[in-house]
Order: structure tokens, then sequence, then C-alpha cells
DNA sequence: GACCTTATTGCAACCAGTTGCAACAAACAT
DNA sequence: ATGTTTGTTGCAACTGGTTGCAATAAGGTC
């Protein structure tokens, strides 16, 4: 069975109807291997299905993201990014000055992924996480200009 | 030295001009132990300098936590949040499913810190992170109507 | 197949936040 | 004090994403 028809199916198991909008966005997010923008979803849904809203783009990606189908991330980009929720995970690093991405593996989160499960209950949704903060070349650089607390 | 100053000392340290406008956010912010949206910053700094523009409102605040003297979170309120960066931190749980926020404690993201430190170099803004997930009610609400992948 | 219920869509208005650019003013030098 | 430099602001237009509501259609029932 393709992919994306198994998804469909989590879908309505899950109680949701099946429009074609929503089989759309979906088989476009499944053929897809990198991360799509909403704007580029509407456009190559588009293609094939012509008509389509901006609302029910977002709409379905909210849903799709909600039964953990699809990942939604920030990248700091000024706009979201989808992928399809895949096995093994990657996060990213992002560096507030440099702006830069430094991608690395899921095996970092286990144990808080552990943590939270055992003391909280929480199911975290780790995976294709962006975590703020300062690269290492930014982080020499800003010593240097940065006097502060030093009167 | 009232806090708020020493933080305008922290601005021009690094490099950059100490304007009203920056003077008021900055002093509002100091000013309230909570969260604040930009919103409320721009209106609680018109009450005493009315000046303001709100696109100067979001570029001192990206300023501010560019120098970590503040922290952003967005909780899922459709707003970011912000206030002043304060030690010791806390984090957020949110679920998606039932929007329910739960305090958990700045240490829980020790160790994940300093392997981010030790294995990338790289300093995580980890204090006053929003993690998204599901919490332990919602998932088993969750298991009940989920059927799928048994077919 | 026709009917009914109610989830989903399209639309247009809206909201939070960003951007390009000309006008302005902090900080520094004279 | 005055002038110069250049970082910062105000403005208005814009962007990505959301929302309320009437119209539509998916999926179930007979």
């Amino acid at each position: 069975m393709p992919q994306h028809l198994e998804l469909v199916q989590s879908l309505r198991d899950a109680g949701h109807r099946l429009t074609p909008q929503r089989e759309s966005v979906l088989a476009v997010i499944a053929d897809s291997d990198g991360h799509l923008t909403a704007e580029e979803i509407l456009a190559r849904v588009r293609q094939r299905y012509p008509y389509l809203n901006k609302s029910a783009v977002y709409r379905s990606l909210d849903l799709l993201t909600e039964l953990s189908l699809v990942n939604q991330t920030d990248l700091g980009h000024g706009r979201v990014e989808y992928e399809l929720h895949r096995h093994p995970h990657h996060h990213h690093l992002i560096c507030r000055h440099c702006k830069g991405v430094q991608q690395i593996d899921q095996a970092v989160m286990n144990s808080l992924h552990k943590k939270l499960e055992k003391d909280f209950g929480f199911h975290a949704d780790l995976d294709h996480f962006a975590i703020f903060g300062t690269c290492h070349k930014c982080r020499a650089r800003a010593a240097k200009s940065a006097k502060r607390h030093t009167h």
C-alpha cells in the first residue's frame, strides 16, 4: 500500500473525514523528502487539485500534526516548515546571532524524553526540535565586545 | 542600582545606543514579574512615553532577547510572551490536545544543556522552554479512538 | 439512490509580527 | 556648543497565519 494511503487510513480511523483537499495535502507531503512551507504545499497541490484555499491547507496541516503524521518546525526563517513524521528524527541547533543551523541526532533527546515520560507522564514531541542559542563561533565574538557586569 | 539601569548598562556595553524607546521597554519588562505580550508592553510604555511605535517595541524586544536580557516564549496562545531573563528558570509542557500548560523545573534540562555544550560547543537558550506534546490524560483518551495500523 | 447530520471548506476580514526606506537623533569628535 | 556619522525610529505596506460564518459535501442511514 502506498505510503499516503496508509496515512489517509490513519485520518479516517481517528474519526476525520477524507476530503480531496486533505488527501492532496497529505500526498504532496508524503511525496517530498525535505521540508516544505505552507506556500509550497499550496502551489504543489494546485497542480493536481486547483480548488484549494489556503485556510484548508493550514487546517489540514494542523490536523495532521495533531495526529502525529506531520511535523511542524520553526527554524527561524519567518515561516513554519512541514514534513512527514519519520523515524529516526533529527534536531536543529539554531544560532540567534549568525542564524546558522546545525543538525544533530535524535539520540541527544532520549534521556530528556524518558525523564518527561517518567516524571510527568508527558509524551513530548521531541522529534524535529528547534533549539535556539549561541554557536561556539558567535560566543567567542560576543565575549569580546561584552564588558558587562565588570563595573 | 535599580535593576533596569543595570540592564541598560549591558545594552550600551554591547555597543548599542540607548534610546528612550528601548529604555522604556526595558523598564516595563523589569517592573513586571510575569509574562507580557508585545501589545501589553506597548500599552504600558505609552503611559510614560507616548511616542512609541510598535516596530520599535518588536525591534527592542528582539535586541534584548539577543543580549539574553529577555526571554521570548511561545506558549501556543497565538502570540509570543516576553519576560525578564531570570535565574532559576522554569519550563512549560504544553498539551497539543487540551492546550493545558504544566510548569516544570529548570533542572530537567541540565543534562541536555551540558551535552550540547560539550558535544557541539553550542550554548542553548534552554531557559523558559516550551515543549509541546501530549499530556497523560489526553494520551489515554487518544488511545481509545485510535485504531490505526491495526489492519 | 435520496436524505440527513454535521464536519469541512471558501471567503473575506482580521491579527501578530516584519520590512524598506526616508527622517531623525544618540554618541562621539572637534 | 556644533557638526558628523551611522544606528534607530516611524510609517505604511506587507507577510504568514487565523477566524467567524454561511455554503458545501463526506459519510452514515433508510
